[in-house]
DNA sequence: CGTCTATATGAACTATAATTCATATGAACC
DNA sequence: GGTTCATATGAATTATAGTTCATATAGACG
């Protein structure tokens, strides 16, 4: 595993849209159709990305007739999401100290 | 803290010169030129993504005479990396059984 | 078989980010 | 003050990635 794969891995992780299809699927298989309606996006945007997260091994899927159904490959993924979020969020407390300009 | 930041945050560790240093610095404080000869790479390069990170709130600087010394500005973002890098290891291992063909 | 439904795909466009190069800044030191 | 050393900056270029649109595929079902 090379480092500009774990790079790839979380810069696949690293887009907005696609963390908010990771929530949802944190909390169980949801169909390409539900998550476009879900995140109010268009179907295909969904299954870009969709195909991004899978060549990522972030998600797997199954299909049901016409359907197809994706969840998480690892749950420790929600986990994992969780925690940067955390950390981050902690990290970003010490900014306001230093600088409160947007330049 | 938006989801966008969020995104921001792991798009800013999710590139491979940026895993290199945050690699670097999780092992102590490293000055700019420094990095840039461990790296092997122009010093103008490693100082644009020290001020991404530093955007992102993830190195500190501080300064002596001339010199720029660069740290993490939590610990924790060194063994955040580490979790992912072998989540994402583990996770890879799957892929094999699916397909092992590279287009 | 035609139609509807669900999803995927690819091309075109746009936006964002990485890299390089030349140069600016600024401290140190003779 | 001029020179050297360390770093930062900005513009220009190139590369990468996100979005949209139109269309393809493929199963279901009458």
């Amino acid at each position: 595993m090379s480092q500009e794969d774990q790079a790839r891995f979380l810069r696949c992780i690293g887009e907005q849209t696609r963390l908010q299809i990771l929530e949802r699927l944190a909390q169980g298989e949801r169909r390409v159709g539900e998550l476009a309606a879900l995140l109010n996006k268009e179907q295909s945007l969904v299954s870009h990305h969709l195909k991004a997260l899978k060549q990522c091994n972030i998600v797997q899927e199954r299909q049901e007739a016409q359907k197809v159904y994706y969840k998480l490959t690892d749950i420790r993924l929600a986990r994992l999401i969780t925690d940067s979020e955390s950390l981050m969020q902690e990290l970003s407390l010490c900014k306001c100290q230093e600088e409160n300009h947007e330049e």
